[in-house]
DNA sequence: AATGAATGAGGCTTCATTCAT
DNA sequence: CATGAATGAAGCCTCATTCAT
């Protein structure tokens, strides 16, 4: 079904997705008009729902388009792959946020995604980012070296919560930043800043003295 | 206005209350349809509008309602005004998770209101909840020793660290468990647990070895 | 049954006028709202419809005081009861613009009273306006001399088509200045030179060269 | 926009319009429903608000389309161009008044338009007028004789007087014969009688003896 | 493939009036 | 006299989806 919309030339593709996009990331699911975006789109009514079948269905498809999307800005920065997992994560974390700042629209429609979703849909919203984690988690984990831990702390259960409070970190800049992200950009520094000191206290506790 | 509603009789008050909770508990604010309400709470189209205006007031008296119906739960565990401000703040998390539990609807109203409101009124939580911020937070960060932080860590920061993440942890868990609160009990002790092993990294990370 | 209300205490009348006026005059009958009017009198509900039964009495009882007010400002400026006809109306005409200039809100609701006002209630409207329109005219029309007149013009309608054209002046200006009656005391002089000027013509087109 | 709505089947089209016209005219603008409209043109709610968006740009639509239609009836009767300009006048009150006649109810939806308008709306209406005027007005004022005027008298300005002189006449027998325009048939001699009086008078007033 | 006409339930809100207290 | 709770129809408008063309 999708493959039809897939091959639609590639302007009217474009305006469909720039359309959806922008639908979705400035409005929740339900406030979100599919009369809006064919407005916007520019395109007939019937041609939506031919492409998509009905409301649900675009949104996931441009959640999945959009979080692709993002994936693809990942890789193309490489992690290192040695070294101690505490600078990875902090690598991570500004890696984040940098694409976050270049691509401002398409991060606030994948965190309205998460957060302002519907019953009926928020399962399958858990399904794509669960695969994606699974996909991208386990390689910055990769090679930890246990033995660098303190005793009495559980490796894993440790970067559980580093990787929750980076995210905290994230949601807690995003939402602070929502709609100015230009001066994020000016404060880049500073929020890198902060971002050191953090992983640097939770180094500190977790690795012995 | 509102003082119309609350001189109201106890049973009709309640009704409406409980039916509005209700819906704004499980449905974010523009999904809520106050058309449910008012049936819900077997009133007429008019009353609910005679007392509250509109909408958007209406949810922001429910939000205040239950922000301090939360805040006498609060009252109810007196803190520690002494001790580690480490040990204090786990307390202050276990608290929360408690209420949280005991009251599963009104928490997640709360919750609600701050993740999926939409920005007309999203400034209007922010400002109920700074003013029960500004005067709950500052007995709990009172008497920090400040000789107890180890060189190269700013107290202050430190602790809005520290607060950042029991929300962080606060709302993974209130999403993990909602709809299935009763599980929650039994699985405090789980819980408990990995509170204060986090706080115990923190703790390890910005006290000196 | 308006007996009662004129019983009332001053304050309290005073407050029921002026909210009343307000909201007529800036709304059409079937705009205005009872219910904005009980609010800005600070009153309850019930005590507007206590003393006036419904809307359109109220609405008729409003116009009428309205009415009485400005006949009231009229008979501060006692006509000169001789004198050419034309000096008469000319006279009325600047009359009628200063009271216009000086009673906004009231000359207004008469406006609208006789500009927008449902069929139900027209009737009952022009029946007050004829009933003051005999009373005022008549006098006005007093010891004319017809001789005055040039043959082939019949006074009396002639005099009817200058009372006309006074008015549709009258309703010029008004809808003009609507809004920024401050500035039509300025504009004063200009708008007399061309009452006269007007009248000027009339004259000159009925009397004899 | 409007132009799906123009391109719509000839029968729907015309109930829609029909429906439209009829409500608007016999009620004022904020009076006017749009259910109303939307029953007697059998048509859906839907489908009326797919066309026109509000009921605002429904309502402009048919001012327009009843002044296009006003505007096609005046161009069947073309004016002389030479003579006496009040001649040309006296004419052009005339046509005006058989027109209005001829389609009441259009005739009266226009007179609603400019006197029953919401302020919201009203500077629009405003706006279409200008238009029409500056297309219609000038040609009638074309080729004036000034020398014909005797000393004294503005030749522009006592034309624009006599211009809303003829409206207030037009006014005055739009308002007379409302509801009962067949009789004004029957009247017409009589009115047309008042016309020449009235004009005769004006003529004689603004030309030298 | 593409259009856009069509639906009608549901959205929030306002309204004049009544009546028990 | 006075209050304000209560009604529920009607106001304008939006919605996702279907379907004939």
């Amino acid at each position: 079904m999708y493959r039809n919309f897939e091959n639609l030339n590639e302007d009217k593709k474009q305006r469909i997705l720039e359309a959806s996009i922008q639908e979705f990331a400035e409005k929740a699911y339900e406030e979100a008009s599919t009369n809006v975006i064919v407005k916007n789109a520019e395109i007939s009514k019937g041609i939506l729902f031919h492409y998509f079948g009905n409301k649900k269905r675009l949104f996931l498809y441009i959640v999945e388009y959009c979080l692709q999307l993002l994936v693809t800005e990942y890789r193309k920065y490489p992690l290192q792959k040695s070294g101690d997992i505490f600078d990875r994560i902090l690598e991570l974390g500004l890696i984040k946020l940098k694409i976050t700042h270049a691509n401002p629209t398409i991060s606030r429609l994948v965190l309205q995604a998460f957060l302002n979703t519907p019953e009926t849909i928020r399962p399958e919203i858990q399904d794509k980012y669960s695969k994606l984690s699974n996909e991208f988690v386990p390689p910055i984990f990769k090679d930890i070296d246990p033995s660098k831990f303190r005793n009495g702390v559980d490796p894993k259960k440790a970067l559980e919560m580093v990787m929750l409070f980076l995210e905290a970190l994230q949601v807690k800049y995003t939402k602070e930043y929502m709609g100015r992200e230009q001066e994020l950009l000016g404060d880049m520094d500073k929020i890198m800043e902060e971002y050191k000191e953090t992983i640097e206290i939770l180094k500190y506790g977790m690795y012995p003295a």
